[in-house]
DNA sequence: GGGATTATCCAGCAGTCGTTGGATTAGGAG
DNA sequence: CTCCTAATCCAACGACTGCTGGATAATCCC
């Protein structure tokens, strides 16, 4: 490995260090976990010795913190701008809202299945509640009022009290974690599984909404 | 601490020292994980040496499998009593085994809020595919069989062939997993959350499967 | 050109890790 | 009592950990 050209930038350069830094720890963070990662790890993953991560991220809990932000940040934009279109068509009436709530689920399904860390981070997320402050504040609530203002619309009319929508909010989600965690455990492309899983969804969302009422 | 009475151990003594330090090392595996670990943690919380974990229990590796066996063989145990009372059902006619199939779904419920750490492990399992070699062989496999033996008999009659049961399976075990660990993340006694909970499974079941056919 | 700034690496520190060899003590077997 | 076995702890080894002080090099600003 040839070492890095030292010394500031150029104006214009090349992809930013810490970028490559934070991709590298990112996928390895996702695999192993925290602990089972070191520092040297990621230096060598990003072809870069332990001091410049150092330099760049600071603590290895910052590096953490970062890579969490990155992945979370990407998903809920994905996901508010699915929202944004799903939540003009609330107004139109619960058959559209119906519709929304299950394009909101595609793309959602559809982000995760593209982006397996995401899944991994998430679960590694609920398992080190101490190492994670204000995530929950700035990724998982807004998502989780956006998906159960949707229900409560496709609801209207329906005369659904029970279960609480976060409950099938949260379940759903869960599924969906368990679908991604599945598809990466097996082998081949998993084609016949991602489309099963949304047969499933479909049904899923048909049975607690049903589209048309008797 | 007082120093434990070396030597060979009397007749009818005490719990033996394995069970002890297989007890403390799980409850600490499950919050924290393997590598944040040390067995210095597992020999302080069992009022032990270091060396005395490793005389019973051999490596770190072993003992960690040690105890994923130890509480995986519980679930299991709980769980094929339950699916015998419901495999006898199955002969009685479709509502006799979906009601059979509502009953284990229970069963699995109840025993997974009891025991959290089972979901702590079972979470673990999928993110460290690398550590658990014959697990699924002696654990999940067993338990999807079951259930999706239930479940084609339920549907028997109502025409379902899909998604494939394996996939309604996963999800509703990842939701059960989900609301485990909700439990355990928020503050309370939870009581609401579980009495919801049981609501959505059973809607969940119903709306997959009608236990009316109109 | 001459600082000032930024990036990179080398070498090493202090601490923890899993693991082991050997000493000590207690009970069972004869 | 004497031998054998089993249980426990102490002390230490080598390897690895996160982190850092300082040297060097490349660029920017003037």
């Amino acid at each position: 490995m040839p070492r890095r050209r030292p010394g500031r930038p150029r104006r214009g350069d090349q992809r930013p260090t810490r970028d490559l830094v934070l991709a590298a720890a990112t996928a390895l963070f996702a695999e192993r976990g925290f602990d089972a990662v070191g520092l040297r790890d990621v230096a060598a993953a990003a072809g870069v010795d332990v001091a410049t991560v150092a330099h760049h991220t600071g603590t290895k809990a910052e590096l953490y913190d970062a890579c969490f932000a990155r992945v979370f940040a990407a998903e809920r934009e994905v996901l508010e701008a699915a929202g944004e279109r799903a939540r003009t068509a609330l107004a139109s009436g619960r058959a559209e809202a119906l519709r929304a709530l299950h394009d909101l689920v595609d793309v959602f399904v559809d982000f995760l299945e593209d982006r397996p860390e995401t899944t991994a981070l998430w679960l590694r997320r609920w398992l080190e509640p101490h190492r994670h402050a204000d995530l929950d504040q700035r990724y998982a609530a807004p998502l989780y009022a956006l998906v159960e203002e949707l229900l409560a619309a496709a609801a209207a009319g329906g005369a659904l009290v029970e279960p609480a929508p976060h409950v099938t909010v949260r379940s759903l989600v869960w599924a969906v974690h368990g679908h991604v965690v599945a598809l990466a455990a097996q082998d081949g492309s998993g084609a016949r599984e991602r489309r099963e899983f949304r047969t499933f969804v479909h049904r899923f969302l048909d049975g607690l909404y049903p589209p048309a009422t008797p």
